[in-house]
DNA sequence: GGTTGTGGTGGTAGCGCTCTCAGGTGTGCG
DNA sequence: CGCACACCTGAGAGCGCTACCACCACAACC
């Protein structure tokens, strides 16, 4: 099956044992353009028996067509990289480019530094970029000649195409069932506020709230358990009352369930506790955790895979998040 | 600071602007061989003012370098490339890589099919594979191609350096802590059985079972939550005295919980539980997880470390893994 | 003065591939 | 028969970069 073969086999290899030329052993390999049935024939044995594997830098080189797809996510810190919100998306992303010969790259972008963009412009072995934890700002500061080759899991703009779950719907869901349920001193554990896809459940929250005529009740906190542990001690707090408190993510959730436990609030029958994304973890806690699904896989595969095609994606994707009602809440 | 630059600046423009030949940029730029304190200055300032970027697939073309490092697991199914622990390897190692214009991939290797291997060693854009799930048939499939540039997160061999936290000492310390509360009937959720790193706990298991003269009692998992859950559902049927379950991993030992409290068992006075990573949430679930340590990051990095520097690395490197005591056990 | 370095430099040959272009073959049609 | 128009093919020019080699200056040594 395979020869000696210190070196690997190249196009020319190939080429010169199914006895045509390097052009066309590469418009068969390619797919593209012309070839008889009889060379094709030929050529794909060759490739099989020597075990041909194209270089994709070789490739990239000539073609233009780069090699990496970047996941760039930006934050205040090189923390965010430890994010596995953001490691689910480079996993999905990896998944669709591999097959494509196209290795992911993860990049951090510091807050409110253009320079990273700009170095991953003029870096030509570059195919795409993903951004995460998209801002306003970053949208701006993206360099024309990347114009095509971005699109956004959050947030986009008239020439950044964004996939995103229905932030929304998700918090609607999550707030009407709380309603639903009796809860009327609904606490809320937010993200960062600098991100446009935290903001987002705050307004519907806010919105919600002043449409029954509750309090609004708006604690700060990162998507981290840790915050959401601290977020839920000062909730009770400042809110004794309190029935029920919506986290931003199941982290927190979970972060502010093992608060109300450490001082002996029960939940749900005490105070209810509901997150956002629906993690695998969420079926398992005690109390299982009342939440609205976040589809992060196939929103990164979608993501990669407009930015692989090189087609014009819609400009907003948006994918459906659905309340999944489990003990906590 | 930039001219309208709709083609990124190549080393020619670099050169030209500093009025040097390309061959003398090129040895400032990549910082090898001669060059005299003036040209290295003049190059250096043509290159910021361009704002040049090395095309790393031309690099990798003409130098052979790779572009990428492909994280390989090997798995049953492609499910294997949703695991959080992989995603972990890769973020981590993309953490290492990127600053060095490498790309990480991430490549499923189907069981018993060395295929995948095959094509890896083939591809010139590879510059190392990281190893995950590795068995000992697939050391043994490692085409010769590959030497030296193929590193195992897990078990390795002469010519594969390894990279794994000390499973023995993790396994022992969770098992003696367990003992050292009183625990007489310990049961054991294992991972599955053909792969290294989840067999050692188990001889661990079995061998202080054996020492202390206790029954030995394993029941097969897959590191997941939902394995754990059924496994302890079985505990508790076939050993209706049993007072500790040590899980091979902390997703598992919370389905373990999750199954124990749906049985009206109590954690810990009834029936302890400890895990194994001591992932982020393990102090946020309720009770809080007993567990060891598992260094995932620090692991994967020096494995991608050691790839990228091209040095070969020591034949094994165990990172140490600690007790952590919380109120599960 | 030669011969060795030693530090610095530029020319140039590719790495493996794709793409354009100039040719071939055939077939159909005026 | 000639001409257009398919289909198919191979030669050859690079993509941007590094590696190798030849070369030049200048110092140091016999």
């Amino acid at each position: 099956m395979t020869t000696a073969a210190h070196r690997p086999a190249t196009l020319e290899d190939v080429a010169r044992l199914a006895g045509v030329s390097r052009s066309t052993a590469s418009r068969v390999i390619a797919g593209t353009g012309f070839a008889s049935p009889d060379a094709r024939d030929r050529v794909a044995t060759a490739a099989h028996r020597l075990g041909y594997v194209p270089n994709p830098a070789a490739r990239a080189l000539v073609s233009g067509a780069g090699v990496r797809l970047v996941v760039a996510v930006a934050g205040t810190s090189a923390a965010v990289l430890d994010d596995p919100y953001v490691h689910r998306v480079v996993g999905s992303a990896a998944r669709v480019c591999t097959p494509a010969g196209v290795g992911v790259a993860l990049h951090w972008l510091p807050l409110g530094e253009p320079t990273g963009l700009d170095q991953l412009a003029r870096d030509r072995s570059v195919c795409g970029v993903v951004l995460v934890n998209t801002t306003e700002d970053l949208l701006d500061a993206i360099p024309r000649s990347l114009r095509g080759r971005v699109v956004s899991i959050g947030i986009g703009s008239p020439t950044v195409p964004s996939f995103d779950v229905d932030n929304t719907a998700g918090a609607d869901a999550v707030l009407h069932h709380l309603y639903a349920t009796g809860r009327r001193r609904i606490a809320m554990v937010t993200g960062p506020q600098w991100l446009p896809c935290s903001r987002r459940p705050v307004e519907a929250y806010r919105g919600l709230m002043r449409q029954a005529g509750l309090p609004e009740r708006v604690l700060p906190g990162d998507f981290s358990a840790a915050r959401g542990r601290a977020a839920a001690g000062e909730a009770l707090r400042r809110w004794p009352d309190v029935d029920a408190i919506y986290a931003i993510s199941d982290e927190t959730a979970l972060g502010v369930i093992a608060a109300l436990s450490d001082e002996g609030v029960r939940v749900p029958s005490d105070v209810a506790v509901a997150g956002f994304d629906d993690i695998p973890l969420a079926a398992m806690t005690a109390p299982a955790l009342t939440t609205a699904s976040h589809p992060v896989g196939r929103i990164a595969t979608a993501a990669a895979t407009a930015l692989l095609d090189g087609r014009p994606a819609a400009p907003v994707t948006l994918f459906p998040s659905v309340l999944v009602a489990r003990a906590s809440a």
